[in-house]
DNA sequence: GGACACTGTTTTTTT
DNA sequence: AACAGTGTCC
């Protein structure tokens, strides 16, 4: 008979063998499965590659590594001897007999991600590496899983499973409703409200619960009393009760839970620092037997703001018992230097599980830190350190990544970009979906699926212009407070009410098409709905006669736009339907769009870069007040938070970090003067190299007479700008050109204005058309 | 009901 | 600087 521990030590050095791709860390994280776990994993650490094989681990051997049942013989022994010599035995039966203990099915295994993309790559690797079928096993963002419960379930908690979900601009619309409804406007601001609510949801806090403090702003409990009860007569849910009424639904229906609790019997969950207590909640009642495995890096841990409790993962030792921690702290994407300079910021943060990020790869290039006066200086010194990159170190536009702490800084760095010629893509900000157009046809599409909807069906309810005005609805919301109707009902039968006699064939009418549209969304595609609702609603007609021509095109070219995304979504989902949709546009996150292998340079804030990497970064107005912000460091916790985005954003780069700052920046419209982050001071400055920007103009020979360092200074530098006299001369007549709706076009004439130029550009498909240059935000082909 | 001008506010980060 | 919200007039 083989003793236990043979077999046991066997096992391991058969499984050693099989995962010798990963470190021994990493290795720990994959087999270690008897009790909930917690992968400490610094950045770039290689985190994914082990969560995908603990993954196939599970799946294949369930948990043999520490299993301690075995009356295995002593033949057995000399087959897994064999097995360990001979790799092709490892797909034979009797092997997996021998390894595997209570292998976990591909569909009873969870994993939550935080973006969308993050899922899906999950998915495909595990496709392609395990073969393992990835609508088999949930992977999906905290948001979308709680969806698909509630679809299923929503009857047990008052809901219907056609729900619609209200992004900030709904809740804001709803929440400023019951402000001007109880006369609290002075006082009372949507925007704030709606933070205090979704603040106590992000703690479990229910309406009936709330406790207000402070003396101001008293009225916040009945606000949040009235707003949940418009949500859930809209039959709607806002972001936060989307977790929030799952947790319910688990908690007070047992049926449900054991259904859940059944189905998932393993549950990763990945960027856990950025859970909040709501999402903690969650996170125990789908894992009640402490089978799951949460990964995260508490340094990384940026969204506070949003109520993310760094709180969860410095004590989940404490809060799921028997814990195991493991820390990966080899780092496989950055060179030494980055790793120093990310190591010695994050240094100066308290609280932390401690850890230190290193690499067998060298030091690397010095980090680059410049300061430059303005912010087009800073973005012309970007965009020459971005083609000289390109020469000289062959790197390609999809290897650089410029990040910035807030949105508003894109714009000066996109001017630039755009000058120079340099294709880019921008992530987040949203401004598509957040046009006005966009919002009125996926109001539609939202009423279609939803007549609940009370505060979409408001905004389209006289959009395209049906005359239907304000008395008509103050009237129609009367009747629903008195007899308790919904108001779509009441539209619907508008004749049935005296008061509503003046307009009850227009309601009428109106309920009729969205019934009509409603019907016909059960029997067709999304973009056939879609196209049947822009020719019932006459949509491009009312764009066309309230905007002028040129605007009325560009609309309508959103609206086509948005065409082209259903297309898309149909093509993508597995079973593509109108709520599907509408879905997905509400819990897109900015990256999930995010094609690595587009050939264009990425914009986006610290906190979107969360998770990627990129040859080159430039992090990009690194001055005291916007980073760390001004906000931020009165805040207790405050310059922490801002610290580990600093420390998130360094260890985006894998081969070259850029740093800039300027001395004059724009606020609100007036420059004002800038001194560098202390985030600067904080990196050893031996790991740096400072860049001057020289600002005359380039001079023909440097004098034999120049003093040795002025010349040095002049080869150090690694771009040489001609003093900005204006950037508007990159343009001229001849020049091929892209305009984001017009298309390709030609330059016809450039005429210097004051503080602008007038171009004329002749296009392809749109025809000759002025526009002024600041404005027109043309890119230049050639 | 709509066009227009004027005012005040905004920039922290997002599922 | 850009934009949403408000007020005024038609």
């Amino acid at each position: 008979m083989a003793t236990k521990n043979e077999i046991l030590d066997l096992r391991k050095k058969i499984l050693d063998d099989e995962y010798s791709h990963l470190n021994k860390e990493q290795r720990e994280a994959v087999f270690s499965n008897d009790g909930p776990l917690l992968i400490l994993a610094g950045a770039g650490s290689g985190k994914t590659t082990a969560v995908i094989s603990k993954i196939g681990y599970l799946i294949r051997y369930g948990n043999t590594y520490n299993s301690t049942q075995s009356d295995a013989t002593d033949d057995d022994k000399a087959y897994l001897e064999e097995c360990l010599k001979d790799k092709t035995k490892r797909t034979e039966q009797r092997y997996l007999k021998l390894m595997a203990s209570d292998p976990i099915n591909a569909y009873n295994l969870l994993a939550i991600t935080f973006t969308n993309k993050a899922a899906g790559e999950m998915r495909e690797r595990l496709e392609k590496q395990y073969n393992i079928s990835g609508d088999k096993l949930w992977a999906l963002t905290f948001h979308s899983l709680c969806v698909r419960i509630l679809r299923r379930f929503a009857d047990r908690i008052g809901f219907q499973s056609n729900f619609t979900i209200y992004d900030d601009t709904d809740s804001h619309k709803l929440i400023d409703s019951i402000i001007k409804k109880h006369h609290l406007s002075e006082n009372y601001n949507a925007k704030v409200v709606s933070r205090i609510i979704s603040a106590a949801k992000c703690k479990y806090v229910s309406a009936g619960e709330y406790v207000h403090e402070g003396r101001d702003l008293q009225q916040v409990p009945m606000i949040y009393k009235e707003y949940q009860a418009e949500l859930k007569n809209a039959n709607a849910f806002d972001f936060d009760d989307l977790i929030f009424m799952t947790v319910r639904l688990l908690s007070s229906n047992e049926e449900v839970r054991k259904t859940i609790n059944n189905r998932f019997q393993y549950v990763l969950v990945d960027e856990y620092q950025d859970t909040n207590p709501l999402q903690y909640r969650l996170v125990s009642l789908l894992a009640p037997t402490g089978k799951i495995c949460v990964v995260g890096d508490d340094d990384q841990s940026i969204y506070r703001f949003m109520g993310a409790s760094i709180e969860n993962i410095l004590s989940f030792e404490r809060q799921f018992t028997d814990a195991k921690v493991v820390r990966l702290e080899q780092n496989y994407r950055s060179t030494q230097t980055i790793l120093d300079a990310a190591n010695a910021v994050i240094a100066n943060n308290e609280g932390r599980k401690g850890k230190r990020l290193w690499t067998d790869q060298g030091p690397g290039h010095n980090i680059t830190v410049n300061q430059l006066n303005t912010q087009s200086e800073e973005g012309e010194y970007i965009c020459r350190s971005i083609m000289s990159g390109k020469g000289t170190h062959g790197f390609k536009n999809n290897d650089f990544c410029i990040l910035y702490r807030t949105n508003a800084q894109s714009n000066s760095i996109e001017h630039s970009l755009r000058m120079n010629g340099i294709p880019y893509r921008v992530f987040g900000g949203q401004p598509f979906f957040k046009r006005k157009e966009i919002q009125d046809v996926l109001a539609y599409l939202n009423v279609i699926c939803n007549p609940y909807d009370r505060t979409r069906l408001l905004r389209i309810i006289n959009e395209p212009k049906r005359g239907i005005g304000d008395t008509t609805l103050d009237k129609i919301s009367g009747i629903c407070e008195s007899t308790g109707a919904h108001f779509f009902d009441v539209i619907a039968n508008a004749a049935a009410y005296p008061e509503l006699q003046r307009s009850s064939e227009k309601l009428m009418d109106f309920a009729r098409t969205i019934k009509m549209l409603s019907d016909k969304s059960k029997v067709v595609t999304p973009s056939q709905l879609f196209t049947e609702l822009l020719a019932t609603v006459r949509f491009e007609q009312a764009l066309r006669s309230q905007y002028d021509l040129t605007e009325a095109i560009s609309r309508i070219e959103n609206v086509h736009e948005l065409q082209n995304n259903i297309l898309e979504y149909e093509k993508n989902a597995e079973e593509p339907t109108l709520l599907g949709y509408l879905e997905q546009t509400a819990l897109v996150s900015a990256v999930d769009n995010l094609d690595e292998n587009e050939p264009a340079v990425t914009l986006m804030t610290m906190h979107c870069a969360k998770g990627l990497e990129f040859d080159v970064v430039f992090l990009i107005g690194f001055e005291e007040g916007l980073f760390p912000s001004a906000m931020s460091v009165n805040e207790p916790g405050g310059l922490e938070e801002e610290r580990r985005l600093c420390y998130v954003a360094i260890t985006r780069a894998r081969k070259q970090l850029f740093i800039t700052s300027v001395r004059s920046r724009m606020l609100y419209g007036t420059p004002r003067p800038a001194i560098p982050s202390r985030f600067l001071k904080e990196i050893p400055p031996e790991l740096i190299t400072e860049v001057h920007h020289i600002q005359q103009e380039i001079q023909p020979p440097v004098r034999r007479s120049k003093p040795m360092h002025e010349r040095a200074l002049l080869t150090n530098a690694v771009t040489v700008i001609p003093k900005s006299k204006d950037t508007k001369t990159s343009y001229r007549a001849g020049q091929k050109v892209k305009h984001k709706v017009f298309g390709e076009g030609v330059l016809v004439s450039v005429t210097e204005m004051s503080s602008d130029s007038l171009l004329e550009v002749d296009f392809a498909t749109a025809g000759k058309k002025k526009l002024m240059a600041n404005f027109a935000k043309l890119m230049i082909i050639e």
